[in-house]
DNA sequence: CTCCAACTTTTACAGATGTAATAGTTAGTG
DNA sequence: CACTAACTATTACATCTGTAAAAGTTGGAG
């Protein structure tokens, strides 16, 4: 029904660019991946059978682009881990990061800042 | 390797009561999920073999508990969805539910107490 | 002691996933 | 116009998962 963790490896690239033929995905993913060609397109075959991507003829092959939108699909995702361990609230995630590691400078400033948004957008 | 959905179902019984019979988990879980006592029994078997949980002989029967923690399991699971989805970190998560969703009154006031608290804790 | 009822352990089986090889199709080249 | 190189599509196969039935074991009742 979702897209895989393999799968998504293929999206996360034609996320960042797209329209992309195969093989040029299989260039970017090869890194990462210890893949061969033969299964980066049984992964795209998968992804377009899910309609999760599309695909245009351009001459003798096809180039390949997202249909399902990223923030769609880490929404759900998050939520759904949200749901399945938090309660369906995000707090308590935050809670147990808080709790659980040291968070960085980074992520200490940036939650400030959006909480301080929060406070002007009510 | 990892506890997968439906055995996380047993887990989440085990975690809120501990030990308890297979018949007992069954019990519990039968409302949320339509499972017959086989399909419990399997679940509890394989996190057997995985060590996620431990029995011990109570007369005729087993009572199992768990030995993975709840709290290991979260970190796990959200820092896995954190690497794969938010560069690994917290931050452009809750910006992202901020941004998406509308946050419900009681995640503003606890994501402010908790950005006040760790502003203490430096 | 024997047999049953209650439990547990094995086995089953279809669909999803990870990983890939093989077969089929077609745009150009000679 | 026939062939081949480049692509795509089909098939393969071992694991993992969800869901469950069948087989095996054993503590007690009679």
């Amino acid at each position: 029904m979702g897209i895989s963790a393999a799968e998504s490896v293929i999206m996360e690239a034609l996320w960042k660019q797209s329209p992309m033929a195969a093989e040029d995905i299989a260039g970017l993913v090869a890194d990462e991946q210890d893949w061969t060609e033969a299964t980066v397109r049984t992964l795209i075959n998968r992804l377009l059978k899910k309609k999760a991507i599309a695909a245009k003829k351009d001459g003798r092959r096809y180039l390949y682009r997202p249909v399902m939108k990223r923030a769609d699909w880490v929404h759900e995702e998050s939520q759904g881990l949200l749901d399945r361990m938090f309660d369906g609230r995000l707090a308590p995630l935050v809670t147990h990061f808080s709790q659980r590691t040291q968070l960085s400078p980074q992520d200490i400033t940036d939650l400030k800042r959006l909480v301080r948004e929060l406070d002007d957008g009510k």
